[in-house]
DNA sequence: ATTCCACCGGAATAGCGGGATA
DNA sequence: TATCCCGCTATTCCGGTGGAAT
């Protein structure tokens, strides 16, 4: 039944991107500059999860290349790699050098790489989750090298509000362009081109797939998983087609995939934290720390949990509501 | 209006793991 | 082998903030 199932993943880079041309369009022409050795505007991709903005970005810098093969380029997700010394370390791995060692080499010595690599050559840096991003200083080097064109993805437009003035003003002619939660009806011409190319003819209706396209909520991640996980759960059962069961039982299961991933990765005092707030559905900061010293076999400091919290926050888990002494934790949702 | 208290988060620091060096 | 260096995490200390109580 499966054709190709890379096809059917999230992060399959497709040849064309339905309904994103203007914002195609506007990446392009902020990056054009660097083949001309100009100097390009940085951009900031924001919108929800799920809007195309991770992928949009690879397939401009994939037209670069196209376009003059010299362009280097660099991706780093900001949320698994938030300090300097990670971030520059990814790049660099990704531009293809395999010999720095993790430890014991200094973050100067990164940058240094990096600078050679990218001197007088076109180049494009992805900061994927930049409002992850730890150390100021990250923002403050890209937006200074010549002829490269900064591209930074987030879900909030006002990522920079509480950075040093600086650092800001150096980043200040970014074009911020919008990636808005897609309808159903460009989810479904989504859907479709995936069909086409990662499906056997026949086995799956459009009418299912619209069914996928009205549930998944203005997300193409979770559109595209479920109908990979639907055909995974007919190929298995011995199926020709996709029926209406498989499809009805592989959308929650992606929206749970989805959120598993971040759970993966808490360590187990994160996971105490969790696990207390779930039960409780609201509970303040005080009464959160004393049920966790309670809980916890050797309990951190408030100050640490105080980070782990920022940090669940961060990834979308938990969420708080009010100031000072009203504050509440909460489970997102 | 003033005081009090819970809470937040910045800055400095120690200790750890692990490569590099001599 | 002993020592140095590096990044990272957890910890200590503490000033600032805003809601609640007086």
């Amino acid at each position: 039944m499966i054709e190709d199932e890379r096809v059917l993943t999230a992060s399959f880079l497709p040849n064309r991107m339905v309904h994103r041309d203007s914002e195609r369009q506007e990446i392009a022409n902020a990056l054009n500059p660097i083949l001309e050795d100009g100097q390009p505007r940085n951009v900031l991709l924001y919108g929800p999860p799920g809007t195309g903005k991770s992928t949009m970005a690879e397939y401009v810098v994939e037209k670069l290349k196209e376009h003059d093969s010299s362009v280097t380029w660099g991706s780093v997700n900001c949320w698994k790699y938030p300090s300097r010394f990670k971030v520059y370390y990814q790049l660099l791995q990704g531009m293809g050098e395999r010999m720095i060692h993790r430890t014991g080499t200094p973050t100067d010595e990164l940058v240094e790489k990096f600078e050679q690599k990218i001197r007088s050559r076109p180049s494009v840096v992805i900061l994927d989750e930049a409002d992850q991003i730890e150390d100021e200083r990250i923002l403050y080097d890209m937006a200074r090298y010549t002829r490269t064109g900064l591209i930074m993805i987030a879900n909030q437009e006002n990522v920079f509000y509480n950075i040093d003035e600086r650092i800001r003003s150096s980043l200040s002619s970014r074009r911020n362009i919008r990636f808005r939660a897609y309808e159903t009806g460009e989810l479904l011409d989504i859907l479709k081109d995936r069909r086409k190319w990662g499906l056997k003819p026949d086995t799956v209706e459009t009418s299912q797939l619209r069914k996928i396209a009205s549930r998944a909520n203005g997300d193409a991640r979770i559109a595209i998983n479920s109908l990979r996980i639907a055909a995974e759960q007919a190929e298995e059962q011995g199926h020709e087609e996709i029926l209406d069961q498989h499809v009805e039982a592989a959308i929650p299961e992606a929206v749970e995939q989805d959120q598993s991933e971040s759970l993966e990765k808490l360590n187990d005092d994160q996971r105490v934290l969790y696990d207390i707030i779930k039960e409780e559905d609201e509970i303040k900061p005080r009464e959160l720390y004393d049920r966790y010293s309670e809980k916890a076999e050797e309990p951190k400091v408030e100050r640490t949990l105080r980070n782990y919290l920022r940090k669940m926050e961060n990834y979308r888990l938990i969420e708080s509501t009010g100031k000072g002494t009203g504050t509440k934790y909460q489970l997102v949702d």
